[in-house]
DNA sequence: TTCCTATAAACTGTATACAATATTTTTTAT
DNA sequence: ATAAAAAATATTGTATACAGTTTATAGGAA
């Protein structure tokens, strides 16, 4: 792997697993001693992340972790509650006993990272179970647009995730694999679709954000 | 606009209206003379374009227009015609005499445009009709997407497009504007699903690559 | 104290320098 | 004349320098 990937992982693991909340300051010069580069490497890396909105860079400010607006999140959900179930059909045409083998073996480690309260672990785990299952479909274009939207989600649980959400999301991805090895098309579809829902019902996205708090209306009463 | 910003379109705008062709080298120092500013900025711009893959960068051999494969080419397209249709629901719900006086003005501009052999403004107006149709559905993580899928159609057109590829792409998108106007939602989805399953079906995507010709097959008959 | 202002420190934006690699041209031997 | 080898040129990768901006700190007046 180059220099300028291992960074971006690394940067992009702390960042999607919360080590980094969002809203925290990325100054070039800290990350560049880190890493053991100059700047000219991290910055290349920074404005990648701003293009794949896990960062913001605003001129002459520099970059900070993204807190998700409540639309970018909303959108996000939606757009893979919109492609995600559509994917099944091409998916069901590369089933087989090998990848069914290999997806509940991540469902396991799911489950254990969960009831270890790994979270960093779980968090991790939950998003690679859909983009992988997308990549199985044979559209890379779409997979890796979905691979995107699941570490998207995964900042947006650190801004509007409840305590239970990354279990919440879990749910139980066994239930989809045994819809799978049936082949059956439609409910796989649907499940899907009503897990993505479930999701997104879990974030509390309710228009009271830090910086905007109506104080007049909370302490008159 | 900031100045990167302008690089960026411009590069991009002779790009998809194939004035620099699939395989065109860019190099460094050219661009930075012709830009004024220094490699600094122009090497930000072709890494952007290089996510987006619309160049190609390769260690120590620098940027190139980038040539899609067929697998590319065919997973964009299968990918707009995943999504775009799904989008019609949303899309209706904003729906208004406005907007159908606006996007029917594009319309009349692309067959001007057409009619006029004016092919870089024709793919321009084809690319933007689609984007901007994809917008108004109110979600904009979807319609970046889509915008960065007409964009990489362009690309593939240059590749892959026959001589009369981007009329064809044209079809007659008012025929979608009355349907939309009716409000009749299916009709609509398929009429996209089948508009864009044409435009795939005008490729060319036989694999017989410039590189990699067979000439034992094609001198002995 | 609290607020405002001035100064200092930290940080980013852009250009440039230099080393490493690739490409082209020239030279040399067969 | 052709092909291989060597030198010269061009191009990229990375670090660093410096100017411009923002943020933090300290000092002074109400």
């Amino acid at each position: 792997m180059s220099n300028d990937e291992h960074i971006y992982q690394q940067i992009l693991k702390a960042i999607v697993e919360h080590q980094l909340p969002p809203g925290a300051r990325l100054p070039e010069d800290r990350l560049s001693e880190a890493f053991g580069v100059s700047r000219t490497g991290v910055r290349k890396v920074l404005q990648r992340l701003a293009l794949e909105h896990f960062v913001i860079i605003e001129k002459n400010k520099g970059a900070h972790v993204n807190r998700p607006s409540e639309a970018e999140a909303s959108e996000v959900l939606d757009s893979r509650i919109l492609i995600e179930p559509q994917l099944i059909p091409a998916l069901l045409n590369h089933w087989d006993l090998t990848q069914s083998k290999r997806f509940r073996s991540m469902a396991k480690e799911e489950k254990q990272a969960e009831a270890a309260n790994q979270l960093a672990k779980s968090i991790q785990l939950t998003a690679r179970f859909h983009y992988e299952l997308a990549n199985v479909s044979g559209n890379q274009v779409l997979a890796r647009f979905i691979e995107q939207l699941c570490y998207r989600s995964s900042l947006i649980l650190a801004a509007y995730g409840t305590r239970g959400s990354v279990g919440c999301e879990c749910g139980d991805h066994t239930q989809l694999l045994d819809l799978l090895d049936e082949k059956k098309s439609d409910q796989a579809q649907d499940w899907m679709r009503h897990h993505l829902q479930h999701i997104k019902s879990s974030l509390i996205l309710d228009s009271t954000t830090d910086d905007n708090i109506d104080f007049q209306q909370l302490f008159t009463h």
